[in-house]
DNA sequence: GTACCTGCAAAGCTTTTGCAACTGG
DNA sequence: CCAGTTGCAAAAGCTTTGCAGGTAC
């Protein structure tokens, strides 16, 4: 059922590989255009979307801030953990106190002055999951 | 030179505010939207926004999945947790280990079949710290 | 040769904004 | 009264997609 795709590397898909390893940053797509178009400057924007998304099935890379990308309110204005179901995109609390050790942990390694931070689980809602049996 | 904002609880702004604290899960604009409409047929969805941002300052509220809503690529396909820059939205890895036991720890609690997490940290990059002398 | 890719441009979505009319305090 | 709000519609991002021509294997 799955159509078995035979994946080419391209120029263009190389180009973007390497240049999204060189960093040591996270760009987003705009500044990954604006990378490979300093040697492929006919490249279009188009293409580098279609290549970030092959290059992440195939685990070359890593999508941050995935799934929906539109935002979420909250009631509860306490801070406090999510949990997110991948299939249905629904989003609860999570039952489980703020670890406020973890940021004292990060901050002994790192210059930035941490503020904060978010948790969030993946998983499958219990309505999902019996999809799943 | 912040002008004072005099806050007024408008029919739309009160009403935005009840359905959002009457749900568990974590609604949408789109979806607010939807909620309110059965009560005010003619609320329009900028005002749904426009409120949103300002129950977000009042701190009335919580926005989920902040800042920069567009998606960022990363160069190493392995889980690793990251580090935003709230003033700039530079994003850089963070230097720590996973934490697997935080996934044993939700487990007992929840009915999520639970197959991952995101750690994010927020706070001042180095650069940014500077200006905040 | 042909399935996979590319560039280009148009379309899609979510979110923001300009504006004139309206309203809470 | 009048700064803050609203509805409407247009604009503004970012991302996806249709298409016809190109290309890796």
């Amino acid at each position: 059922m799955l159509k078995k795709q035979n994946h080419r590397m391209t120029r263009q898909r190389k180009v973007i590989l390497e240049e999204l390893k060189k960093v040591k940053t996270h760009p987003g797509a705009d500044e990954i255009y604006a990378m490979v178009r300093k040697r492929i400057p006919r490249i279009s924007l188009g293409t580098v979307y279609r290549n970030l998304v092959v290059l992440s099935e195939l685990k070359e890379i890593q999508t941050i801030e995935h799934v929906g990308t539109l935002k979420r309110f909250d009631g509860t204005p306490e801070n406090h953990y999510h949990i997110r179901c991948v299939k249905c995109g629904r989003l609860d609390d999570a039952p489980m106190e703020i670890e406020t050790y973890l940021e004292k942990k990060v901050r002994r390694y790192t210059d930035y002055a941490v503020v904060g931070h978010r948790l969030e689980f993946i998983g499958h809602c219990s309505e999902c999951a019996k999809g799943c049996l």
